[in-house]
DNA sequence: CTTGTTGTTGACACTCCGCCAACAAGTTCC
DNA sequence: GGAACTTGTTGGCGGAGTGTCAACAACAAG
């Protein structure tokens, strides 16, 4: 009879293969950092030799960069919450969002954004990139939308708040040292104070104010929407 | 004539010789990240074989815990500034304080602290320990000493606020997204609302009380300026 | 079955790190 | 001054991890 020639291990498409591996990686990463996870780890996981991740991803580094990118692939934030309201509970839907977006995730966007990450520029730009842009949705949906020329200050800020919020969400995933309230109360109040009182005060670009003089929105009261 | 023996080698106290190492060793790892700094660099920096760090430091780990507990290792805070005047006025000296430490050590501060660090549990301990340290020394100048009972979470908060401290001073001293004056902007605004609006409002430890109950602060109705 | 395409493998070479026995600089004692 | 001892220092060995590449095998087409 033919002796059914019994492959020893399955053929399968690029895209499937790389999403497979993608997918261990991706656990891997998510359970312990980027140094104690090998490449012959996640070749083992995924059942393949470890030459197919070179192959498909090019060095470690550049595996562990298309981690980082799907992980901060989340959905949009104006899909889900329309921008109405006052200012204090637009603020607080976008929090709410975010804790729920960042639940799913748990463990591995902690180990992804946090300290526990690579020091890599590469990395670093893809994170910082994907901070501006939940900066600016959270902005626009907050009715901030300024003038271009202290855009880049206001970024830098929303990128320090974002410092923040991993920090606290670190706090409230691995150590459950804050509940999910306590972490929502500090984010919102710190995020309402940052667009409130911070952002306003900035110096326009041409010539300086003084503080309250003329921000593009004055403190204590937000403009209503100006995205319709 | 006695053939004056030309020793190849100079040889020093143990004390001596840690330090040397330990310098070379903040020095790269300030100039590039963990993983790019080699054991041969280091050993090549400070003119010695690479045998020696094991002997002096034990593994690589363990030599960069050092440099991040020398990097850490900051003149306290109650020495330099006494804790009088309006809250407001403790806050911005705290802040003032701190930026001016920082700015000493510069890049390695960064480089240490940052996202741009390695991942290991030692190290996260080690910045958390200190995170703790200097939030308790800024409780404390603040008056902010309260009951043990939510110290724990108190703590957890400030590491969040460690978090945007981090995260700003990369933005000042990295890119220069951010001036002295905005990072001290950013992160007074943000420890005044902290301490003032957002602690007081944790529920004690005995029993829950409602937002509004009885805090220090009520949000919403923010604080009347303090500053003039 | 033969041929061709290409997803996949296994081994080689290189780098980096921890370990350790041997070595030499400096000290003490005679 | 020289011998013996202490100990700071060296250099090489072995292991682990990574990138590369030619050869191989699974599958499709002729």
């Amino acid at each position: 009879m033919s002796p059914a020639p019994a492959p020893r291990w399955k053929r399968l498409e690029p895209d499937a293969r790389r999403e497979q591996i993608l997918e261990c990686a991706m656990r891997l990463f998510g359970e312990r950092p980027y140094a104690q996870v090998s490449t012959t780890d996640i070749a083992k996981e995924a059942g393949v030799a470890r030459g197919l991740l070179n192959h498909y991803f090019g060095q470690k580094r550049d595996l562990y960069l298309k981690v980082v990118k799907r992980m901060l692939l989340m959905p949009g934030l104006e899909e889900k919450v329309s921008p109405t309201g006052t200012l204090r509970q637009r603020v607080e839907r976008s929090v709410e969002w975010y804790l729920d977006t960042v639940a799913t995730h748990g463990k591995t966007y902690v180990a992804v954004t946090g300290a526990g990450s690579i020091a890599d520029p590469d990395v670093e730009r893809i994170i910082s990139a994907a901070d501006d842009v939940a900066a600016a949705k959270t902005l626009e949906f907050l009715g901030m939308k300024v003038e271009v020329g202290s855009d880049a200050r206001h970024r830098a800020m929303m990128r320090s708040y974002a410092g923040m919020v991993k920090a606290t969400i670190r706090e409230w995933i691995r150590g459950g040292t804050l509940s999910r309230e306590e972490a929502h109360l500090l984010l919102s109040e710190a995020l309402i104070t940052i667009v409130q009182d911070v952002l306003p005060q900035l110096t326009p670009p041409q010539g300086r104010a003084d503080k309250g003089d003329a921000p593009a929105v004055k403190p204590g009261a937000p403009r209503e929407k100006d995205e319709g």
